[in-house]
DNA sequence: GTGAAAGCGCTAACAA
DNA sequence: TTGTTAGCGCTTTCAC
């Protein structure tokens, strides 16, 4: 039981392919009645164009590559959700790729992208990324690329991210007003955008309250909640006393609730702890987590819709929307100490 | 600044495509000197094949493909990178789907798959699917399949699971052990055959030591924490007093423990609570999670194992193989009343 | 209104 | 050892 191609209901409609072909695609220029036999075969044989020929002949797919660092961060999974969400709407199908932080693995996709066919990419960079000769070469063929959230400033392209700052700000402000005064910061790896935002977030909030601002108390983790446990725990027996922790991500702020709890101090009482992104599960905690939200289903929506409007009109890559969405602050039990 | 391809080589060295292709796959009946020529022209040109051409021409892309109900769990997240492991190895790339544990999705999904060429598909079944005959239909034509965890006995393929009965036994009896008289479930959606094993080595290790089973204790919930944290709610309201909890998988855990939390009653003290899977984030929950540890990452690596194998011998479908992968109790506090 | 032929990039008989 | 031809499944000129 073969796969049926229009070759098959030619020959049966002793017709030609390109009869055929036309029929199918409802060209104007087809007897209404060929075009009738040949659309009733073809249901009845249940054929469906070859993607892969069509691929090869016009040189797009209809698919659209999304990288991501991590697909069991929830964060992503709810930004790929947005993704889909638009481009399902518009007939395109998501392929999802991770770079697993690496380098090489992401370059490696964004050459899988690039071959394939696909007809444009979502990405999300790597921690381990400092060179950006893979998008930039693609970029300048031609090729849409969207970033977002962790967006790459070298390449003038379309990207949406949030108002990292702002966030960060509202967040360190937040246990300043809730008389926080020392407040330490585990920030993300330096080398991404969204991590030296968020610190620079943090460290105006200190300024502009004139805090005193202590380098001792600035750490840096990956964004994962296992290296952020051991971190926090090197913090807290540090000789400086903390009572307030701002998170650069709810991940990190995760493996913070952990070492907290377990060196036996409690929240808010004792430390006040802040992440951001308003992963699903950070509600559940015991106590529940502060945070700052980020629309992550919108920025995949967001992201998507620049992606396929690039991909429909290639000229308006003249112009490059950064699109920043705004930040919420979420306050729960972990950091509120003031009714 | 086109792809280069075969032709812009054979062009540049006035020899024939074919003698190009021969060169290139390191065909022994083409000279020396040919040979080099082509090899250095097309390093300089940055010349690699192109993946669509060769798939309309073999039929085969080199792609396999994963279907699983949700990246953004981490269990899933953690066979993917198994199946990544060994898929790689092997020079294959691994293109991942989500259903969202809906049929059409998962439809949808494995037609993009057969369409697309991909050698071979792993699959997780969605919650939603009852009826198989997309399976089916493709696996009669001899498109290899593997599935994993959420698995389909009505199809002869290759299967890898973990021991559900066993583990579920395991985490009942230790609850037993721990003193707990009165043991609720819950369980995952029942058309799951995992959920249904998992029901069932509970209900088993009830019925051996004598402690009679009460059907108002068992719930059913999907397999994510906030439906499962109203469910809890709902069994804490209720009439029977509970003091012990196996729940069919650590997001439904994770959903009970912020119930039972938000309820004012206390781990083990109250209620003992063990989940299921071993995810990353039980061991930093306040208290940690007891669960039953499933080999996620080697239930990737054995799926894609089987399913390669399945790929290079295709001859070796006559025998399916089941690969039942065992279960670990993990004790934490959660569950732990007596030392 | 419909067919023949060329071609997307590549490989594999079959010739030479 | 190398070139010619055909073909994977499809669309699209260009003829008729």
């Amino acid at each position: 039981m073969k796969k049926t191609t229009i070759k098959d209901i030619a020959r049966e409609l002793n017709v030609s392919t390109s009869t055929v072909s036309r029929a199918l695609r409802d060209s104007f220029e087809i007897g209404a009645e060929t075009k009738q036999r040949v659309l009733e075969l073809a249901k009845r044989l249940d054929y469906t164009p070859d993607p892969v020929a069509l691929s090869l002949l016009s040189s797009h797919s209809n698919d659209i590559g999304v990288i991501v660092p991590d697909i069991s961060n929830p964060f992503f999974a709810l930004v790929i959700a947005g993704i889909e969400d638009v481009a399902f709407a518009q007939g395109y199908h998501v392929v999802i790729y991770q770079s697993h932080d690496n380098y090489e693995r992401e370059v490696m996709n964004v050459r899988h992208i690039a071959n394939r066919r696909k007809d444009g990419m979502l990405v999300s960079l790597a921690t381990g990324t400092q060179d950006y000769a893979h998008f930039k070469a693609l970029h300048e063929q031609g090729f849409p690329i969207v970033f977002f959230d962790r967006i790459c400033d070298e390449i003038d392209t379309h990207k949406v991210s949030v108002d990292d700052f702002e966030g960060a700000y509202q967040a360190t402000e937040h246990l300043i007003k809730q008389g926080c005064k020392t407040i330490a910061h585990i920030s993300g790896p330096p080398n991404l955008l969204i991590s030296r935002r968020r610190l620079h977030g943090y460290r105006s909030a200190l300024l502009d309250y004139k805090i005193p601002i202590m380098e001792d108390i600035i750490m840096s983790s990956e964004y994962n909640s296992q290296e952020a446990l051991i971190i926090t725990r090197r913090l807290l027996g540090g000789s400086v006393k903390v009572d307030g922790i701002f998170a650069s991500s709810d991940n990190i702020a995760i493996g913070s609730h952990a070492a907290i709890t377990e060196a036996g101090l409690s929240m808010p009482h004792d430390i006040a702890l802040i992440g951001f992104s308003d992963l699903p599960i950070t509600s559940l905690l015991n106590p529940p987590l502060s945070t700052v939200a980020q629309p992550a289903f919108e920025m995949g929506r967001s992201a998507a819709e620049l992606l396929i409007n690039l991909i429909k009109n290639p000229k308006d890559d003249r112009v490059s929307i950064s699109n920043v969405l705004r930040t919420g602050l979420v306050v729960r039990e972990s950091s509120l100490k003031i009714q």
